[in-house]
DNA sequence: CCGGATCCGTTTCGATACTG
DNA sequence: CAGTATCGAAACGGATCCGG
């Protein structure tokens, strides 16, 4: 495990790891948008190389954020989810999708606007726990086979 | 002024424009470590290169997330300081610290370390608070001829 | 088909030397 | 002190191929 931390500053050093042009992205589909497998990556908006996915995701999981599993129910499809720690990212997210809503407005026509998805500065602390709660509810109650 | 988002979800722009290795370090070193001089940056712990700064600087004043002016006692510094827009980073900032000082623990002995910062979960809303408050008092009572 | 690896051209980064 | 210029290194990203 070399250490590959620019200093030893804790928010440099999370930017290290979170701080380029995919990672978060790649969180908030799974949190936000429901997305599980390579295809729902490259399929979405953003488009993700699969090249880059198969780069990232390696980081991810390596970094114990996110983990990967089978479904019974598919067993050709590869099953990424969260982890406990991946979930603690959660916040960052809901932080950048407040300052979007605030200071991008003008392109506010996405699904995963604040206003739609009924977030808003005073609600968001309960918006987390919720948002993490249904995501944990979900993990749970899915059938998946650990690899 | 060309489009340079990759799609329509404002998470997905709002790290079109913070989600590189450098920006968010500025912004945290202005916010937090009372950076402000093209010196300041470049001699920081992250050794910023010259040719990076200049043009994430210029990104960072086009965003007007941070402005130039000069200091009446030093004419040949540039003051780089946040504007209104760029203070609302600060949400951000902080949840990348409280997360790095959950989930980096083995590297927290640098100065930014949240422990350190007196910054927590329970206080944080105040805490960002004061951070933005302070830093506004700071640049009222600051001299500084605007460029 | 699905997940991913490989190839390879393009873009961006970054260390250093240099300039006004 | 605040940048530019240069140039090699790394990352990105589109296309395509491969194994199960």
């Amino acid at each position: 495990m070399n250490n590959k931390f620019r200093c030893n500053c804790p928010i440099t050093s999370a930017l290290d790891i979170l701080g380029d042009k995919w990672t978060l992205v790649i969180i908030k589909q799974i949190l936000l948008q429901d997305k599980k497998t390579f295809k729902d990556f490259t399929n979405s908006e953003e488009a993700i190389a699969t090249n880059i996915l198969t780069v990232r995701m390696k980081n991810l999981v390596e970094l114990n954020l996110v983990s990967k599993s089978k479904l019974p129910s598919n067993k050709k499809s590869v099953y990424y989810h969260l982890t406990e720690k991946g979930l603690s990212i959660a916040p960052i997210i809901i932080e950048l999708a407040l300052w979007a809503g605030e200071t991008l407005k003008p392109l506010n026509s996405a699904m995963v606007e604040p206003r739609k998805m009924g977030l808003n500065q005073s609600n968001k602390e309960e918006y987390i726990n919720n948002l993490v709660a249904n995501y944990k509810e979900k993990l749970a109650t899915t059938m998946y086979i650990k690899s």
